[in-house]
DNA sequence: GTATATGCAAAGCATTTGCATTAAA
DNA sequence: TTTAATGCAAATGCTTTGCATATAC
């Protein structure tokens, strides 16, 4: 059983075939997928699972602070299940494709506190825009 | 008349009273709008300017590469004219407000040439989340 | 005069919600 | 046994589109 899963019936998440499925789908990837994605890559598993079970159990984990939800541009949000370790998105502008990369250059990257404009700021999100070798032809 | 309407009518843009107070609710704010919100303050001036034209008008602009389209999170798309001096976003995570920040410690940021998956990187997107003073409470 | 933009209303997609049924604890 | 999750289908919010009319050039 996913790590995941069991880290969270432990918190007193119920545990039904459904979620845990979902919980499977996501874990490890790096490649992030849509609540589509999800639905299917469970279906292939749990036939029945329905639309809105995936949308309500993402929406759980998102809350959870278990996985992160990301809204790239266009199109559907992505669901990040990495969580514990602070990184950096590569989005390819044309079909959506989302993956990770590790920080680098990202120390000292704050808001000037003459710019906060009252804000409390709580963290600090960076993608980079681009195309995916697929989307770039060659 | 804004300098960005008379400097797309130069590019043979046709220029309607609709897309004039389109671009003149657009320029200069430093606090991003959405769509409705520029549907509402182009009303203000032109009351049959319809949603539609809206939508149809900042799309074009987005196309033309005179506004930047930002999803944030949840709720609707934010429109930001600044697209001639690069700078960084502050969104309040609660009710959406995103408005600009000058650089500060980007330089140095990219992805590191052994993760770049096979991607052709195009630029990056910066924001910092928080929450904005009213929404801070305090 | 001709090509293009507009407004309207209907359609589209992603996501959420209400409610009766089913299953976890 | 009790409380919460599921599936369905309808509703929602944002955005786009088709088409007849109006307008810039």
């Amino acid at each position: 059983m996913s790590e995941l899963a069991e880290r969270l019936r432990q918190r007193g998440w119920r545990l039904t075939a459904q979620r845990r499925v979902v919980a499977e789908v996501l874990a490890g990837e790096h490649v992030h997928l849509t609540a589509e994605a999800v639905h299917v890559a469970a279906q292939a598993v749990l036939p029945e699972i329905s639309m809105a079970t995936v949308y309500n159990t993402l929406n759980e984990l998102v809350n959870m602070g278990e996985v992160l939800e990301i809204s790239a541009g266009n199109g559907p949000k992505r669901y990040d299940p990495n969580t514990a370790i602070a990184h950096q998105h590569l989005l390819c502008t044309r079909c959506g494709t989302l993956r990770d990369v590790a920080p680098k250059g990202e120390a000292g990257l704050t808001v000037p506190p003459d710019q906060q404009h009252g804000f409390q700021v709580v963290g600090v999100d960076i993608m980079f825009r681009g195309l995916c070798p697929a989307c770039a032809g060659t």
